[in-house]
DNA sequence: CTCTCCCT
């Protein structure tokens, strides 16, 4: 007999998700296979509804009670509430540190900010508060702090994004504030657009969050909501991932291991059907998939690396372009979420200056190149990215990652070679991934070749003043507008080079007609 | 002229 285990089940990531349906197809053949579902949440009826009627066991907790207190009316600022909670509870209650839960960095900051503000002019009328940040950003050394026991006589606040709900646990925690609000990522098909926003977390979460108070002693946790909001407002459960995200990988994945028909695939929450029509065209596009919706040769080469499609395919045409060294270090580059420049507050001139010094014409693409390229000449040092601002454990992520990528070359047949660091091949081989994310310059600023949609150039990006004609983005993203992030120059004729399938001359010439790239109609038919 | 959850 064998044994799957899938914990953790509750967080419904875009993996769970994935191995649910996977294994729930298995189980049934497979009558000598016990699969385990363990999830921290009360809805196990969903579960074992999906899992063809499975028993339930319950677990007890070893948690001590946690007594939730909710606010009488709605707050309007929950950024001063946190701070007067804070305040309130350190003057009032007995001993114990205090765990507050904001949605990221600049709110994080801004909390931490008004504390210590409030706590100087305070003065010798009440014991030290100790007010520590924590976000997964944050450099490692400041991180460390949070740990660090708590002097006697003294109390210490720790203001945190989701990452102290789950991904880490604080000891010596009594006191958790919650404003019920968490920055969540959803995926918007039509435009391909990824946006994050500030939005009232579940009561699953809420839950999670309140019992991060009572793993000590019991304990209490302040809601910045009325009980009738807790109540009516709230979503029982957080939307699973694989309805808020892209699907180019778990598309081209499911292809791989066999499953043809993704539209009757057993998900417990299926993704829009936009998602994965989208996911099916773009592969299609990328020569992934021919038009019967079958992985084609490429396609199987693609997804032996565990990348988005359009990175995949950037990795397999570096080969084309003798360029594989290089591409496989902007890959994993790009694949560290935007973490590489560190900014801090106070020294943002410094940082902004060093981050200069990095800068090379060609685009974002060629800057981390650089910037890898003069790390490895350091010696993979430390101290090389203290003085340039430059995050060390985003630095060593990268590396993980390339070396991965590179150990995989030889089964996809790739060679290793280099152009040693010359632009061009480097560029033409991101567009044979990207051409899907094209943008032109015209009167009324960036479109999008794709959907004629106006977007911006990201303000951090090299190319920020430059304005080139045509530039490919590697992803787009919605904050305050719309924005290109980590985006190249390139020539038109480039994207007849690398997808002459997709473009065709007139629409890079004529710039009064619509621009729309061929149609993709094939990547349909597999839908009906 | 921004400034963004989590870890795969």
């Amino acid at each position: 007999m064998s044994v799957i285990i899938i914990d953790e089940a509750h967080e419904r990531t875009l993996h769970t998700d994935i191995l649910f349906g996977l294994i729930k197809d298995i189980a049934r053949f497979r009558p000598d296979l016990k699969v385990l579902v363990a999830s921290a949440t009360l809805d196990t009826e969903r579960f074992s509804c999906f899992f063809d009627d499975a028993p339930v066991f319950r677990i007890p907790g070893r948690r001590f009670p946690v007594d939730i207190y909710y606010t009488k009316a709605p707050e309007a600022d929950y950024l001063e509430a946190c701070v007067v909670s804070v305040l309130q509870i350190h003057v009032t209650q007995p001993a114990g540190d205090v765990l507050v839960f904001l949605t990221g960095q600049e709110e994080i900051e801004a909390c931490c900010e008004l504390l210590q503000e409030r706590c100087r002019r305070l003065g010798s009328k009440i014991s030290e508060l100790l007010v520590l940040p924590i976000y997964a950003n944050l450099p490692s050394d400041m991180q460390a702090k949070i740990f660090n026991p708590t002097p006697p006589g003294a109390r210490k606040v720790v203001v945190a994004t989701n990452i102290a709900e789950t991904s880490l646990t604080i000891d010596g925690i009594i006191y958790v504030i919650d404003p019920g609000f968490c920055k969540q990522k959803s995926y918007n098909a039509r435009t391909g657009m990824e946006s994050l926003i500030v939005t009232p977390c579940s009561r699953a979460s809420a839950n999670q969050r309140a019992g991060r108070a009572g793993r000590v002693a019991a304990g209490k946790c302040f809601r910045l909501y009325t009980a009738w909001a807790f109540k009516h407002e709230m979503e029982e459960t957080t939307v699973p991932e694989i309805q808020r995200t892209n699907l180019g990988n778990v598309v081209l994945l499911l292809k791989s291991l066999g499953i043809n028909d993704l539209i009757h695939f057993d998900f417990m929450d299926p993704p829009p059907h936009e998602t994965l029509v989208l996911a099916l065209e773009q592969l299609y596009a990328l020569g992934a998939l021919n038009h019967l919706g079958e992985l084609t040769k490429l396609g199987r080469r693609m997804a032996e690396l565990p990348v988005d499609p359009m990175l995949s395919k950037m990795i397999l045409a570096s080969e084309h372009y003798k360029c594989s060294e290089e591409i496989l270090t902007i890959a994993a580059m790009l694949s560290v979420n935007n973490s590489i420049f560190y900014r801090p507050k106070d020294k943002v001139v410094h940082a902004d200056n060093a981050r200069m010094n990095f800068v090379v014409p060609g685009g974002d693409h060629i800057v981390l190149l650089n910037v890898y390229t003069q790390w490895v000449e350091s010696g993979y040092s430390t101290q090389w990215c203290f003085e340039n601002f430059i995050q060390f454990r985003s630095m060593k992520r990268a590396r993980d990652v390339r070396d991965q990528l590179e150990g995989l070359m030889d089964r996809i047949e790739v060679e290793l070679c280099s152009c040693n660091g010359e632009s061009v091949p480097i560029r033409k081989a991101v567009t044979a991934g990207y051409f899907y994310n094209t943008a032109r310059l015209s009167k009324g600023g960036y479109k999008t070749v794709k959907h004629q949609q106006t977007v911006y150039v990201h303000p951090n990006s090299s190319l920020f003043e430059e304005q080139p004609r045509w530039m490919i983005y590697h992803e787009l993203v919605f904050t305050t507008k719309e924005f290109m992030r980590q985006v190249i120059e390139i020539e038109s004729g480039w994207l007849l080079e690398v997808a002459p399938h997709y473009y065709k001359n007139k629409e890079l010439e004529d710039s009064s007609s619509k621009k729309m790239p061929r149609k993709q109609g094939k990547a349909r038919e597999e839908l009906g």
